[in-house]
DNA sequence: TCAATTCCCATGGTATCCCATAGGAACCCA
DNA sequence: TGGGTTCCTATGGGATACCATGGGAATTGA
């Protein structure tokens, strides 16, 4: 099951408006969800985006406590109030909505990044700067390993 | 089967009327409660609402201790004591009670706040206060579940 | 009778729908 | 192989529908 990968990046409109890439959209199709899930990343400057996948798998986190509880409200206030389920158009286009902006300073155009069974949306520069870093924590990872590993220290 | 998702702040009119978001309104359509069932909630200064799904929770809540056992009785009370069937009129407005005025600070504005089987109503300033606590909440238990599966998310 | 509630309609701003266009890639056929 | 054609995609913009909000009129209840 081919999920979203590749990164694409896409203007917006004077009414905020934006194209969904076309290969993530036939993926959105096969999900068979209605619109689109959005939800704030918790760690970084991005918001992540997806279907029925996605909303699964937040599901299963916010089921681990009792409904009604402190612990659940606090996790659902946490997860769901921090999430949208925007509209996509019959030009296969989403609009970035204040709350997306606010939170990952996109301002004329959109990064789309995809994780297999979600993307990621993020403001250009600042997926840049990510990437790089996540790139440069990968290597050091993976040379701290080698070295460690002939000690016998888990990371 | 989405719920109530993402949050919204309206302002309330001289009649102490306030429109209930318009995607909370399509949720409440196909849960098929006449009306908004509403309670003050026992954790916070919030007032969850929703429909037959919160109702079920609720019912749930208290099934869990034998009926006329004492225990049982007060659960009872603070649970439907608390509770109030709230109208909506035609063009999906609520009218906040005095009830819900005295437990949640609400003066001329109201945010709400999806979690998905119900959705809580806040005084604006109040709620941004909570919610910077339920997101530290939140990190804290998701990254407790995450190494309690020992199964490592993708971020 | 007065106050509070409920119903109904008006309005401004925003989002959504629909159609148009340009550029590029894929395709087709000689 | 190469030139033309067609399709797809991203983008732009006008028209329309929806939504939050305000306020008057009718109704209810004490």
């Amino acid at each position: 099951m081919a999920g979203f990968v590749s990164h694409f990046t896409n203007r917006l409109d004077a009414k905020g408006r934006v194209s969904i890439p076309a290969p993530f959209r036939s993926v959105l199709v096969r999900d068979g969800f209605e619109g689109l899930y959005c939800i704030a990343s918790p760690h970084c400057a991005a918001v992540d985006a997806g279907g029925n996948d996605l909303l699964a798998e937040i599901n299963k986190r916010s089921e681990t406590f009792a409904k009604l509880s402190p612990d659940h409200d606090a996790l659902a206030i946490a997860l769901f109030g921090a999430s949208e389920n925007l509209r996509i158009d019959g030009d296969g286009r989403m609009t970035i909505s204040d709350t997306i902006r606010d939170h990952t300073g996109i301002t004329d155009q959109v990064t789309f990044v995809g994780m297999n069974y979600k993307f990621q949306i993020w403001e250009p520069e600042k997926f840049r700067e990510f990437r790089a870093e996540a790139q440069r924590r990968a290597l050091a990872m993976l040379s701290e390993q080698r070295s460690a590993s002939s000690q016998g220290e888990p990371v």
